[in-house]
DNA sequence: GCGGACGGTGAACGATCGTGCTATTTTCGA
DNA sequence: TCGAAAATAGCACGATCGTTCACCGTCCGC
């Protein structure tokens, strides 16, 4: 997951697997039968260190607002510490067009995700947080974005500002559906 | 630009290239003198066909709000059609940890068009188009997220709904600038 | 007319890739 | 304690990578 996280899962070779562990290449391909499963294997990784790191402390939180806050805020927190899930931003990238298992993951784990946000987003209107007529597919895709462009700011541009941006930004999506 | 676009920076070898182009790998490599040189030449024609394509035709129109709306929609058509302007975006995740002169140049390129983002919001402003209080820095920062996250929702999920939700979502981030 | 750039080819190099195959070691239950 | 099973290693293979080098035409300036 590191490797991957710092380079890519194109990164993520048998050998440099090998090199990293200081195991020989074909022990390793024996535990993964082939490079793709490896790929697959360490995303199926990735996505569960998400859930337990973003999705189950903002589940464990108040319904409504305070929920979306804190999963905001724990992927900040993720984001910034550069860990394994932002594996799924950068390899989305990777394979948006090269068919495959490993696309098919990436899809079936951004439409969870994506699930995941609208789910707690109609909570919340539910619960009186949010207007009655707010669009959860359209507040899913809006949040996801504003951490989209804050991981390129933060990692690419190193922005020192970026931070606040995407507080700002987030601020503004809460209040406009608010 | 084609390779590159469809299957990253990466894909762009001096070997694809040769066979795309029934040339032998010596005699272009006598061209580009290096696969980095390669790869920079590829991103600085892909930038000319950005401004060419989106920042010409947004300085084309009317100040303000049109030119705004002008350039995003080239945007959606460029990304619409997958062409090689695709490639800073899915470049910048490809090489945001990996230092080099195409990290360098994605960078400048990058903040090169929020500059170019900033300036067209303030000449809005200027005009009366925009909040004399908004922020042209966070501006570009949010519109940049919304292109991002139509991309990856366009290209990655091939969500039919992809451009009405950016729609929805410019036409926010320009309301709460007005 | 001739000599040197220029553009291009072909073969070869060392790396590294994924993937087999055959051992050998380690582990663990009966 | 023994024997099966699992884990790991070593070696080799064909591809592909970037890069180098020795060539070969084709042009253009002198």
């Amino acid at each position: 997951m590191d490797i991957a996280a710092s380079g890519g899962l194109g990164a993520l070779t048998i050998g440099s697997l090998a090199e990293r562990t200081g195991m020989s290449k074909s022990g390793l391909f024996a535990h993964f039968k082939s490079k793709e499963a490896l790929q697959t294997q360490v995303l199926e990784a990735a996505g569960e260190a998400f859930v337990a790191d973003i999705i189950r402390p903002a589940l464990a939180a108040p319904r409504g607002e305070k929920r979306i806050t804190v999963l905001f805020e724990c992927w900040l927190e993720v984001s910034r510490d550069g860990r394994a899930e932002c594996l799924f931003t950068s390899a989305a990238w990777e394979y948006d067009d090269q068919p495959g298992p490993v696309r098919d993951l990436l899809v079936r784990m951004n439409l969870d995700f994506n699930d995941s946000l609208c789910q707690m987003f109609r909570t919340g209107i539910a619960e009186g947080y949010f207007a009655e007529g707010a669009d959860p597919e359209q507040f899913a895709h809006d949040l996801h974005g504003i951490m989209l462009i804050h991981f390129q700011a933060h990692h690419l541009l190193h922005d020192p500002k970026a931070e606040e941006r995407a507080r700002r930004a987030f601020a503004r999506l809460i209040e406009s559906n608010r």
